[in-house]
RNA sequence: GCGUCGGUGGCAGAGUGGUCAAUUGCAGGAGACUGUAAAUCUCCCGGACAUAGUCCUACGUAGGUUCGAACCCUACCCGGCGCA
């Protein structure tokens, strides 16, 4: 049996938006998901319990992570990430994991801004040429890390002791196999939508060059291949025909699944998730995508409109944590003067029904509890005031995509989205 | 009562003759956050015009020295500590 299978279940009759159900080796998702992120295999601030109670059904946490601590063979030691953190599927059996492979942290640790970087003394700096970035001041201030890529992978620093490091396809995948989720990404390099045509080709040919390696590597491991899924993951950046001839040829080589690369938060306005989704059409149309990093609930109804199955985003738990909560008319920032005195529940703000179930407010245990008092809790810097915002949050995206579930199911989905997205972007 | 140290913006606490409307932290206000180096980051935070800039009032109170004082001197008020 493959490692992973993809049935479509139901179809939308006015757009690209399906239901579907992926059976893992430790469970099935009903799809479209939403994946909670928990990054160092653990959800901040949210229980695997109301995880749970929420509805989620799978979780993903990442390979750069948890390399560095607590190393992938304490995971492997555990049982795999499933069982190293609790998360367990209703009968108790453990449930199903993704893990990412480290590939966005190639952006994210500082190669997205210092791709070529060199250090140089104060009389080179004068001497410099273009194409030789400086070392970012900013960059090295905040972090005091770089990541350098090459062909056959990334070196970076460690941003816990500054180690160096070095990941490649390879390495990667056989981390992630240590990690054991039921469905991990090839290693690829995440661009920001703000580098050149020219950059963003040789990243993307590069990209595909590693998406290979990381197939192979994943074959070549019959055990891992039995029980573990690969899926690989398209680049492109903002340009149509990058993002196309991505998407095809990840396509081609024949992965478990597709992951939406890139990132997809709006740079002057502008995201380029709606180029990304135009190209979907190259896929067979039964291969399971996965969009990486979408999470704003107006992207994710317009995501699973064209076709995407499942999502993680960390939106829902930093945005909690630091204080806004989503509602049906839109965030609010609970740390705000003028929520200190409104007794209204949270989870019903603005309206006679929450975005979640009853239920699953109740059995998480965040129901109930009034915007005065989780923004008291935040102004006095109470972790339960986090807690609850995390778990308010990832309830609603939770329940937005389930809600979104029912509606293709029956045949609702275009009034479903057009109804939220007129209340929740009134403004 | 005597001695001594100190009184600075909501709080804590720098500054000790001009570069001070006054460093910094907290509190407060606003904003940001999309595969988490994020319980983080950015901006504002005496008043008035309400950006820049300009002006006004300010460093316990009242005087004084000085071209110029939060900073030096005198008196007073208040607080901590020590001795009675």
């Amino acid at each position: 049996m493959a490692a992973l299978t993809f049935s479509i279940t139901a179809r939308d009759a006015a757009s690209k938006a399906r239901t579907g159900v992926l059976t893992t080796a430790h469970g099935a998702i009903q799809t479209p998901a939403f994946v909670p992120v928990g990054t160092k295999a653990g959800v901040k601030g949210v229980l695997p319990s109301a995880l749970r109670a929420l509805g989620a059904q799978v979780v993903l946490a990442n390979t750069y992570h948890l390399y560095l601590q607590p190393g992938a063979q304490v995971v492997q030691d555990a049982g795999g990430l499933g069982a190293f953190m609790g998360w367990q599927n209703e009968d108790t059996t453990t449930g199903p994991t993704i893990t990412d492979s480290g590939g966005f942290q190639v952006f994210s640790l500082g190669a997205g801004f210092d791709r070529k970087v060199v250090r140089v003394t104060e009389e080179e700096k004068d001497t410099s040429t273009e194409g030789v970035s400086m070392y970012d001041e900013d960059v090295q201030s905040q972090h005091g890390q770089l990541a350098i890529i090459d062909e056959e992978g990334v070196s970076f620093t460690s941003h816990l002791d500054g180690t160096l490091h070095r990941f490649t396809p390879e390495r990667s995948v056989e981390l992630q196999h240590q990690l054991g989720a039921d469905i991990f990404f090839a290693f690829d390099e995440c661009t920001s939508q703000t580098e050149p045509y020219e950059y963003q080709k040789e990243a993307m040919y590069r990209t595909h060059r590693w998406a290979d390696r990381s197939l192979k590597a994943h074959r070549q491991n019959i055990d891992a291949s039995r029980t573990q899924a690969i899926y690989g993951i398209g680049q492109g950046g903002q340009f149509p025909d990058l993002r196309r001839e991505s998407t095809r040829a990840i396509a081609e080589m024949g992965f478990d699944g597709f992951g939406l690369g890139g990132s997809f938060t709006k740079t002057n306005g502008e995201s380029m998730l709606p180029l990304a989704l135009s190209v979907l059409d190259e896929l067979p149309e039964t291969m399971p995508v996965h969009g990486l990093g979408v999470g704003e609930p107006g992207d994710l109804l317009e995501a699973i409109a064209a076709g995407v199955d499942t999502f993680d985003c960390v939106a829902p738990t930093r945005l909690g944590r630091h204080g806004t909560v989503y509602t049906r008319r839109g965030p609010v920032h609970l740390k705000k003067e003028q929520y200190c005195n409104d007794f209204t529940p949270l989870s019903i703000y603005g309206f006679t029904k929450s975005i979640y179930s009853d239920a699953a407010g109740s059995a998480s245990g965040v129901e109930g509890f009034t915007l005065a008092y989780v923004s008291h809790l935040l102004r006095a810097n109470e972790m339960l005031g986090q807690i609850i915002a995390s778990t308010h949050n990832l309830g609603f995206i939770i329940g937005l995509v389930d809600g979104a579930r029912s509606a293709i199911e029956k045949g609702t989905f275009a009034s479903y989205r057009e109804d939220f997205v007129r209340e929740y972007y009134r403004s």
